[in-house]
DNA sequence: TGACCAAGCGCC
DNA sequence: AAAGGGCGCTTGGTCA
């Protein structure tokens, strides 16, 4: 890793100052950049039409770093202060670790080479490096698809949100106003109980409810459904569309399409789990019904790629357990696993999500029993790192991200008389936690080997959780989904090696994302 | 007035 | 579809 490294010298120019024209001719020689923020120096490349193939993220880096060795917060700290060192809102007010990477000057490339040797020591230091330079290199991967998906943008057809927005609640209101469908439901939910409520409120509906000789603790949709007054079916269809109309609606747009592209901020290792966030368009929440607006281009196609039955699919290839590795080598696993659970599909799968996710309720018990005796190794895995959990301990993914340490207030609960609950509570985030991460890992392995595959002019547009779109001519769509079932296959060799586990990726090439599915 | 929390629900 | 873990985002409501 170390060889053919190019250091540069980061942010040493005022923006738009990053030297484009020298690193596009570096690029030819395929170094891997390094520098401190992806965020901040790559997005001028971009802009000025140079990608780069590789890179190692120092603060993303670090960050993976920290957590390993159990200084999770400090990491988050670090940001902070980096953060606030050039006037961005800073996530919380922890001390700031002092000297290392988040100077509010730009580092020179002497301290760059030099965090970077520091970084590459505690990598070679741990029990498998090769596995955390793996993970180093998708993080870092994942940053520069991040960055280029921010900036080429998903497509998304103005006029028909619109369209969709006028259908379902009426024309776009002045600002301030309810638009008349959601006006008319929330004038039929008064008109039921005889008075005016504002549906928004919480503390309004409970005690209209009460009024009405109804006891409600809370105002969930599944609680208001068992309920049998008229005011619920209107109420219940007033708080979907307000939803729709202030998540998703006209402002929304306003705010983050632009140019027939949805432009969301994805946050790379966000969650504490691996997984992407988004710091604004909320991109990861969009409603299935928003799928019809988005649109390929006259001409192009859009290739969407699901990885199916991911999470199950890779505890069988960590935990090394023969028979479940054997019903993973199918392409519908529960199907395979079937037999083993009385014939019952259904069964075989709510023993595989209550073993992965510490599900308790219904016949999850007796699936669990069966769970534990077909597939010991298995069962074990996500046994003992429930078992961690709950001792407080630190469990880490496949490839070494690790979960942070419990808190100082968990310490005292868990001593406290509630504290077998606080235990038990942690077990089940450790136990997802390790499935959970090692397929967010898998999923960063097959985005960063299929960027590079893409042929020009094909388009990374979409990443959420375990699925891509890629957007590309209609004559490559063909190209671009063998692509795809080649990167399943090479994420699955870079983490696994040889496994018989199979990583079966649902591809189909549609001009509607609604049509997908 | 702004900061903050809880409720609720969208996605995986 | 359920079950569970993980998030982001908006609103109403409280408090300083």
């Amino acid at each position: 890793m170390v060889a053919g490294e190019t250091v540069l010298r980061v942010g040493e120019a005022p923006l738009p100052g990053p030297p484009a024209r020298a690193v596009r001719e570096l690029e030819e020689e395929r170094p891997r950049w390094v520098w401190a923020d992806t965020r901040e120096s790559y997005p001028p490349l971009i802009e000025a039409g140079v990608r780069v193939a590789r890179c190692h993220d120092l603060a993303l880096t670090e960050g993976l770093l920290l957590a390993y060795e159990g200084r999770h917060g400090e990491s988050r700290s670090a940001r902070a202060a980096h953060a606030r060192s050039r006037g961005l809102p800073a996530p919380d007010e922890q001390p700031s670790v002092p000297g290392t990477l988040f100077e509010p000057e730009p580092l020179p490339a002497a301290a760059v080479a030099e965090v970077l040797a520091g970084q590459l020591r505690r990598i070679d230091a741990l029990p498998d490096p090769g596995r955390f330079r793996l993970l180093v290199a998708a993080e870092s991967a994942g940053a520069l698809i991040a960055a280029e998906m921010g900036h080429d943008g998903m497509p998304w057809r103005r006029d028909a949100h619109d369209a969709l927005l006028t259908e379902l609640l009426g024309p776009r209101p002045v600002h301030g106003m309810r638009p008349a469908r959601l006006q008319a439901l929330a004038d039929e939910v008064a008109a039921a109980f005889g008075h005016p409520v504002n549906p928004d409120s919480v503390q309004q509906l409970v005690k209209a409810f009460k009024g009405a000789g109804v006891a409600l603790k809370t105002t969930r949709s599944w609680e208001l459904k068992r309920i049998d007054h008229p005011a619920v079916a209107p109420l219940l269809a007033y708080k979907e569309l307000a939803r729709l109309f202030s998540f998703h609606g006209w402002a929304w747009a306003d705010q983050w399409v632009r140019g027939g592209r949805f432009r969301p901020e994805y946050v790379v290792g966000g969650v504490v789990s691996g997984r992407w966030a988004t710091s604004g368009g909320g991109a990861l929440q969009i409603p299935k019904v928003m799928r019809r607006v988005v649109m390929a281009d006259d001409g192009w196609t859009l290739v969407v790629a699901d990885a199916a039955q991911l999470e199950p699919r890779v505890l069988a290839a960590m935990a090394g357990d023969a028979g479940l590795a054997r019903a993973a080598g199918e392409i519908d696993l529960y199907a395979a696993l079937a037999q083993a659970f009385g014939g019952e599909r259904d069964h075989a799968k709510i023993a595989m999500l209550s073993a992965m996710y510490g599900g308790t309720s219904g016949d999850a018990a007796k699936l669990l029993a069966v769970m534990r005796q077909r597939f010991p190794k298995a069962y074990q895995f996500v046994e003992d790192a429930a078992k961690s959990g709950e001792d407080g301990r630190l469990v880490r993914s496949w490839l070494g991200r690790t979960s942070p340490p419990p808190s100082g207030r968990w310490r005292e609960l868990v001593s406290g008389p509630e504290g077998g609950r606080a235990a038990r509570d942690r077990g089940r985030f450790t136990r997802n936690f390790v499935v959970q991460a090692t397929a967010a890992e898998w999923a960063l392995a097959l985005m960063a080997v299929l960027r590079g595959l893409l042929p020009d002019p094909a388009r990374l547009v979409f990443f959420q959780h375990d699925e891509v779109i890629v957007h590309c001519p209609l004559g490559q769509a063909g190209e671009v989904m063998a692509a795809v079932s080649a990167a399943a296959a090479e994420a699955s060799r870079l983490l696994f090696g040889a496994t018989p586990v199979r990583f079966p990726m649902e591809t189909v090439a549609v001009s509607c994302y609604a049509d997908a599915k």
